[in-house]
DNA sequence: GAGCGGATGGCAGCTTGCTGCCATTTCACC
DNA sequence: GGTGAAATGGCAGCAAGCTGCCATCCGCTC
């Protein structure tokens, strides 16, 4: 890599990505941090135990950061890789909102931004202007504070209702009452409230006012749904 | 500016700034997009009407994107401009979330970032790497998605409950009887729910369902709080 | 068609939530 | 101390929420 921090190298393709950068990567020794939809991104091919290994041997203390998507535990063998990952030391996230830029952050001094894959070619650009990875880490930071640690998620993985269920949640957060709303959904009070019943029991709630908290929590609720309430509040 | 796109270009103070990012800011045809945390942020000093006027002049209907925090509505003078600003054709959002990096976009072409004030002088990078500039922009975009438009905001300015209430919603968030919450509370089970009533007019909800959606929306319950559940769904 | 399991609906009984009313207490001000 | 406004607490009456019970219906399988 070139000695002039302000000029960005542009990577063509994994190959080129494990040559050049591979040395940055298994480098670090204060920060490693990682940002990826599922684990295909950055998965280094052929030089990934290399890199990983070199790096424990130099910062053998380090705790790499991982931030994923909830699409990296899309299915079982991912999700065993992940958790393999946290056994091994490694700080593991789940960011719930999409990750808007896939990223790696090495030591506060160098960011690789990865690009979309165009004709099968993905390129991926390191910066080691300060400015622009102390923007970039800065966003890192943003996404890792809202994340979720991965046990956590997989403890507290998020019910989903079925059909029923969000209509019963529209009809809550429409803050009819249960009458109105079972008129409204063509059913009888009774089997409206066995429904709300069901779904507090999925949301593991003692209350009304605690299960709404979930729901907003959970983003089981449409946006404009939650933010439909009275005009404001009166002046007291 | 050099023909080089992936060399960053670093300038020091606001006048640098006007004078070598000036014409790539009035020369926006497409797209221009700003965050900042204030108005002093991206104040450019000395040019602004010019820069916003030849702006106007090559593309007459761009309408400009600037996001803010809240403390941009800080003073009335601020907040003036601000709807002045929205008035004059830009749209204006808030986002609660703090932003992580103050930016300006110009026609997903460029990007400037601003870095911090140090000795009295802040330094800019002009960004132009196609990846990296739409990596600033994918998080712009997501930061954007997530503000509020600023006459929504100002018309829904979070209700915040004084100590009372706070304590009150801490009773509601544990799922409590208001029997049980009074008690802990040491108050009578009249006076309680008329917290709990004064609550509700607050919050503008109808329910204590609808009621739990907006405390949750408006982060007005602590995180841990929240998340305090049972232990989780039973199988069904 | 018969049988079975699950879902629905009506009803009753109970608990919890909501609010008006009135007496009393508290607090701030003169 | 006296006064007035606001807050508190007890009570009653009512609405809303919760759930068990039982009869009936529905969908599926043989």
């Amino acid at each position: 890599m070139t000695a002039d921090l302000d000029r960005n190298v542009v990577l063509r393709g994994e190959r080129e990505l494990v040559e050049r950068a591979g040395p940055l990567l298994a480098a670090a020794r204060e920060e490693f941090a990682c940002a990826a939809a599922d684990l295909r991104t950055w998965a280094l091919p052929g030089a990934r135990e290399e890199i990983v290994a070199e790096r424990h041997r130099r910062a053998p203390g380090l705790r790499a950061r991982k931030l994923y998507s909830p699409l990296a535990l899309a299915d079982e063998e991912s999700e065993r890789l992940l958790v393999e990952l946290a056994d091994r030391g490694a700080q593991v996230r789940i960011c719930r909102t999409p990750l808007p830029q896939e990223t790696i952050l090495v030591d506060g001094r160098a960011a690789v931004l990865a690009g979309p894959v165009e004709r099968g070619v993905r390129t991926f650009t390191v910066v080691r202007s300060p400015d622009v990875v102390r923007g970039v880490r800065a966003l890192y930071r943003a996404a890792w504070e809202s994340a979720v640690d991965l046990a956590a998620y997989r403890r507290a993985r998020p019910p989903m209702p079925d059909e029923e269920g969000r209509r019963v949640l529209g009809m809550l957060a429409a803050g009819l009452t249960d009458e109105a709303a079972a008129r409204r959904l063509g059913v009888s009070l009774r089997t409206y409230r066995r429904r709300v019943a069901a779904l507090m029991t999925l949301l593991g709630a003692d209350s009304r006012f605690q299960a709404g908290l979930r729901a907003q929590q959970l983003g089981l609720v449409p946006a404009q749904t939650s933010a439909s309430h009275r005009s404001g509040p009166k002046t007291s």
